[in-house]
DNA sequence: CCTCCGAAGTAAGCATCGCTTACATGCCCA
DNA sequence: TGGGCATGTAAGCGATGCTTACTTCGGAGG
């Protein structure tokens, strides 16, 4: 029998007594269980079952069923993270506030991609948020790119006068609430369908960044540019 | 569903085999389980056993579980819309937008004094909406009432110019996502602590209004008045 | 190379859950 | 007065989260 090397055994063949990766797999069939039903149809059982264990092996783990879905939470945090910085990196303009809203399209492309997950990195009643360093890290990451663009913003001169901290504020709220519609099913109605809620997301974001600005026909210009 | 014209009957005797309102009585168990301890805490039979009965009999009155949080919401939904009203009728001022205000006032005062059955309220995942008459007219009749006073701060000429029905959205999706932010604990920071959430919320919201009133030193004024 | 220790698996079981079924009760009306 | 039907009970099914006692096996030390 072939001997892996140096590094770690992989379970290539049917499967020997000892899974080998258990905690990444039972993430990843968690993960796949939100995504197919939501958070309220993964089950600890289902999951193992998925990662072919029995219902007691995800306890060595994980303490609980609430730190399976806190590691659920870390990946989608991550992935959120991930999706900020790649419309960050793609973004052209050195513009602050049009940084800011390539941040918002990050932040809504993931939530619209991956509705269930991202309720589970939201609520954080569910979860173990301030126990976990890399949800705290990632979060704490987003926060603070944003009061970066804003507090450069404000030295550059772009913003109309205005209290950072509120405006901040305003700026989370506003994102936090319009993704949380969307997962919560409130764009079902006639005057924001389903279809339309993408675009009016992101409409409403720009309106309230342009609605900042001091020269509002100038950020204008540098979005249409961007 | 033929109502009882008359009286109905009352549980005053120690109980006897039939319990007379337990559907009444099932919601208000249910109700005060999430008041104490969140939706998730909240068990069939649990309730079923602060009620006096069986853990089967209130699968006569609600055909799953979800049913009867759907009850608990159209509770909370007419708790809120009645402090919402409370707030409009107490307003002094005939001014749309200060009135607006007083719309978030009462949203807000009954998300912050109940945080776990505004949750149950706000989430459409786990409740049939739209299959409730009495959430979708009270929800409807807060919409509708924000968006009169939306057109009428229009016509009196109060708004700078935007799309009105950009405004709108921007408006519910900051109060929603104010409210949530709060009862998915996201104001345990150090920018905005627990203690100061309700300070910050509504000075977020208040920022947003006057930031949208063609005359703000106006607005504040009228504010400061009422 | 062997041995043994502890990490990581299994099997079985506990209390509880949502929900169903079969049966019991008693109010209202013919 | 008698019967029908809404409403209750008791018992049970399959599933859950989590625990306990036992088993397996990989790797470090002699």
């Amino acid at each position: 029998m072939a001997v892996a090397p140096g590094t770690r055994r992989k379970p290539a063949e049917p499967r020997a007594y000892h899974h080998g990766a258990l905690r990444n797999a039972m993430i990843a069939a968690a993960v796949a269980l939100v995504e197919g039903g939501g958070a309220e149809s993964v089950t600890v059982r289902e999951a193992a079952r998925r990662a072919g264990v029995s219902s007691g092996a995800p306890f060595r783990h994980f303490a609980s069923k609430g730190a399976l879905m806190t590691a659920v939470a870390e990946e989608g945090m991550a992935k959120l993270r991930a999706s900020i910085a790649g419309k960050l990196a793609a973004c052209a303009s050195e513009h602050p506030l049009v940084r800011l809203l390539a941040v918002g399209d990050g932040y809504f492309a993931w939530a619209i991609a991956h509705p269930t997950h991202y309720r589970v990195v939201g609520d954080r009643t569910q979860i173990d948020f301030w126990g976990s360093e890399a949800l705290v890290r990632d979060n704490g990451w987003i926060r603070s790119e944003m009061l970066a663009l804003f507090a450069r913003a404000e030295k550059d001169k772009l913003l109309r006068p205005c209290d950072l901290r509120v405006v901040h504020l305003q700026c989370r709220a506003l994102a936090y609430g319009l993704a949380r519609m969307l997962v919560d099913g409130h764009f079902r109605e006639f005057d924001v369908s389903a279809k339309a809620a993408p675009d009016a997301m992101r409409g409403a974001l720009r309106a309230f960044v342009l609605s900042l600005a001091r020269d509002s026909a100038a950020l204008t210009k540098a979005l249409d540019a961007a």
